[in-house]
DNA sequence: GTCTATAAACGGATAGAC
DNA sequence: GTCTATCCGTTTATAGAC
């Protein structure tokens, strides 16, 4: 029971610390405010984190956690296009749902030590590279149109990221719609016309 | 020649903030720093700038300089597929020669000052606006795909401000292509295919 | 215009009581 | 587990000499 409140009580700082974080800046952003919004003292924070760097880690490895797990549900897939569709939409998706440990993911790895820094840029680079291999795939297949597939996998990543900086929740169209819009821009954008 | 020299001076001094601002984030960044960089000590830095918030805010300033000088570039073009692929050229080709301005309009804003963030925005809603509407005049001349012009919009910005993450000045690939690539990218994902 | 020196505040982090 | 109190480095910014 204590190990379950501990785990909880971690977890609901992770949450809160992502959520200030990406807010204002990992720089902006106080031990003190993160303490205050769990209604903790700054001291009875440090009982329960490592420090700043080390809970921004924990965030951006979870948010690696996440996009690692759309592979996962993507790499299943016979079809090159059907898993592009699969892993744009799910992270299309996952960034209206909560989009915290990713939008961190890329504002804020220059704040990691060097170490934690090189790891988290590993798994990103991994992930591109799914996307890369892909679109050389649907080349193969003659489904892609003449274009580079590294810029083209980038233009994807690009207009998906870019989802955080004007998604409201509040808006017009739901996390869903929005998700199945950018899809099927992404996939109109690299591939053929068909007749 | 007073003027001029003081002029240059300036200049200079915003044009190195800029690069480490991008390079560390606006925070992690100190005026001793800049002050080192360009060959003063911080007291003789602050000769020259009133603080680090004017700093900043006279960079992306510049930045949205450069956006709407990219805006009256297209605006004199009659047709609207014109328009829209000189605006999205000139925007990529334009963080390729120097983001720095334009990457902060993006990752920095939300270090200004109340009332200068507001001016950054009001401006930045205006330039999201021109691509919204030029997708709404394609749409009435039939040539868009089925798809919601401001999510179109978003994703067009989300593949072109991406290139600041991912560019590298001495990569395979020149400035001048990828702004070719990622604008054919972008055309081809919102328009109706041709027979 | 540029310097040395310093003010004044804030940051991350820890000691030790309870 | 959480607190009060505190250390100590760093930060923005300014005063005043040259």
């Amino acid at each position: 029971m204590t190990t379950t409140t501990a785990a909880t009580r971690k977890t609901e700082i992770l949450r809160r610390a992502a959520e200030i974080f990406c807010a204002k800046g990992f720089h902006a952003t106080s031990m003190s405010e993160i303490a205050d919004s769990v209604e903790l003292t700054k001291a009875g924070l440090y009982y329960h984190v490592d420090g700043k760097e080390d809970l921004l880690f924990s965030i951006v490895s979870y948010g690696m956690d996440r996009l690692e797990s759309w592979i996962e549900r993507a790499r299943v897939l016979e079809d090159a296009q059907e898993r592009l569709r699969s892993v744009i939409h799910d992270h299309a998706a996952g960034i209206t749902s909560d989009g915290t440990s990713i939008t961190l993911l890329v504002d804020a790895v220059d704040a990691l030590s060097p170490d934690h820094r090189r790891r988290i840029r590993d798994r990103q680079r991994a992930y591109v590279g799914f996307i890369q291999s892909t679109l050389c795939e649907l080349r193969r297949e003659g489904r892609l149109i003449d274009v580079d597939p590294s810029v083209a996998a980038f233009a994807l990543l690009g207009s998906v990221m870019w989802i955080a900086r004007w998604y409201r929740r509040d808006g017009r169209l739901s996390g869903e719609q929005i998700a199945d819009e950018i899809t099927a821009l992404g996939l109109s954008s690299i591939l053929k016309k068909e007749k």
